[in-house]
DNA sequence: GCTACCGTAACAAGATCAGTTACATTAAAC
DNA sequence: GTTTAATGTAACTGATCTTGTTACGGTAGC
């Protein structure tokens, strides 16, 4: 199980963009705090504009701002926006068996039921949420 | 997001080897109803023993069978037992940032517990469970 | 000793991902 | 209108993971 980084990364770019909020971000400007190539964020931004998450002015000083407010945007939303395929894959059993024949049907529910599950939990969380607690551990660091 | 069908597959052995209890299975027969390469099941095999879900006996006629109960294997056990890795991964921020140095922090406990409702759901579930719904559904294949 | 298994190494093909360079396009600023 | 600083996207590379496959040494029943 290879997880990309683009949930993360997307989760970073969000954050960054509330902190700033008011002003446009480019994606140079992302990619320093990201610690990547301005061209990743670029194509995570792409994800996030489709899932209208942020929006995007080209041109000069252009950049990139939220499409919404953090609180109206959940971790499923950009989990989602970034990441397509499913967390759990099939084999492909020998259908004329008795066992191969019924085991994709037999798993499904259940891969679907543990998905649903792992979802509710960034369903509940919103990037305001996220954005404070960052926020929080930051000032502390600023103290030490 | 790029999982493995390890897991699947190696529910698909757990549930084969229930339903031949008393016998032992080749990994060629496995192959067989999985519809891959023995030294693949053999692989996946390897990671049953070593989780004690499966004994093996080597030589002529030799073959594996489960080592527990069907009711005293998890899902989370076959799970664990054959995928290593974590559900999210992390990006490397520039941790000089303010934002960047505490991003990992903030988002590491929100991936945790995503990452163990879903292990919840699966701990829940036995073998045995798993063997008699595809027996069940297995059973309504043949009268139709 | 033969036979039928197992474990494991080694290799190839395919997919995905991150990083990078390059280039056409866009729109503000002057 | 030109300059400039952004964008979106294509193309390529290197790295990693996964599956499939062949090969071969080891093991144990017969």
């Amino acid at each position: 199980m290879t997880a990309s980084s683009r949930f993360p990364v997307a989760t970073h770019i969000l954050v960054a963009l509330h902190w700033n909020e008011g002003t446009l971000l480019s994606s140079e400007q992302l990619a320093g705090t990201v610690n990547t190539n301005p061209v990743v964020i670029r194509r995570v931004l792409g994800k996030l504009r489709e899932a209208g998450l942020v929006t995007t002015l080209s041109g000069a000083h252009g950049g990139s701002q939220l499409a919404r407010r953090p609180s109206e945007i959940t971790l499923l939303a950009v989990y989602q926006a970034v990441e397509e395929a499913s967390l759990f894959r099939f084999h492909c059993p020998d259908a004329t068996c008795a066992l191969g024949g019924v085991i994709e049907q037999t798993l499904m529910p259940i891969y679907a039921q543990a998905e649903e599950a792992m979802e509710h939990i960034l369903a509940g969380i919103t990037l305001e949420q996220v954005s404070q607690d960052a926020r929080g551990r930051a000032g502390l660091k600023m103290e030490t």
